[in-house]
DNA sequence: GCTTGCAGCTATAGTTACTATAGCATGTAT
DNA sequence: ATACATGCTATAGTAACTATAGCTGCAAGC
């Protein structure tokens, strides 16, 4: 049940990342050029496969594209060690903490200017004077 | 001290933003097309100053430029009622919470992974395993 | 035999909200 | 005379995709 291989829409179909991210990851490197079929179709294997799903896994975590890069040049150098992917996760988690403080920064202020607002009909709307003010 | 006219350097300084950035606000019909010296420089007046302002604050709070657009509209076309901008504005904050959520949801895992790794030098890290689960 | 639909291909443009650059004109200071 | 600062326009670059146009080739239905 190894060693067969899949298209495109397949390796879509297993991982929920659509055809042209797939073929976008190939064109900047993340993933390797497949072998191609004889029409020139692209033909994935498992180790694709697992490539592609560690890369999804990735970007769910808010990596940006060159993290994720340098994540796989870790792995596929095997030069990496515990330590320095450790640092480079906590470096991303603060990062995450950050815009975490701004937006409840934002809803904070979004939440005060809603509760001075009378939410009348009329024209004279609190928000807009906060947003106004000088 | 009023209608006193200034450049576009003295807008960028009095309100922190980039010269770029105002014209590029010009040219999407955020600000409107200033009168103009012998020179054909910019010349802005307190009007336009306050509206700047007034589009950077809805920025800072995270509006994106077609709801700053939309939040100017219902300002200059005066049919706003204060109900719709309530409205608006809430929308916009349950928003910023998902994001919220959605970010703290990543902190945790990546704080979860830091955890189990032993952080140190060999290769064997149990965050690159967490990643390449299947 | 013909058409329709689907899956794949490449190359290119569009998205958001700016930011940066190239190449120019003009005014002021040295 | 020359450098510097400020302004101008037009255009390209950024991140990370997403969408489009226009193509090939296969299989199913009529």
């Amino acid at each position: 049940m190894k060693n067969n291989l899949f298209t495109i829409g397949r390796l879509s179909e297993q991982t929920g990342c659509v055809v042209q991210t797939i073929r976008y990851y190939e064109r900047i490197g993340l993933l390797p050029e497949p072998d191609r079929s004889p029409r020139g179709h692209r033909l994935y294997n498992e180790d694709i496969l697992n490539r592609l799903k560690f890369i999804l896994r990735t970007r769910q975590l808010g990596f940006n594209i060159e993290e994720r890069r340098t994540f796989l040049e870790l792995v596929d150098g095997g030069k990496y060690t515990c330590h320095k992917i450790r640092q480079k996760t906590l470096l991303h988690a603060q990062e995450i903490k950050r815009k975490i403080r701004d937006l409840k920064k934002m809803e904070r202020e979004l939440l005060k200017m809603t509760d001075q607002c009378n939410d009348g009909s009329g024209t004279d709307c609190s928000i807009l004077a906060t947003l106004f003010r000088n």
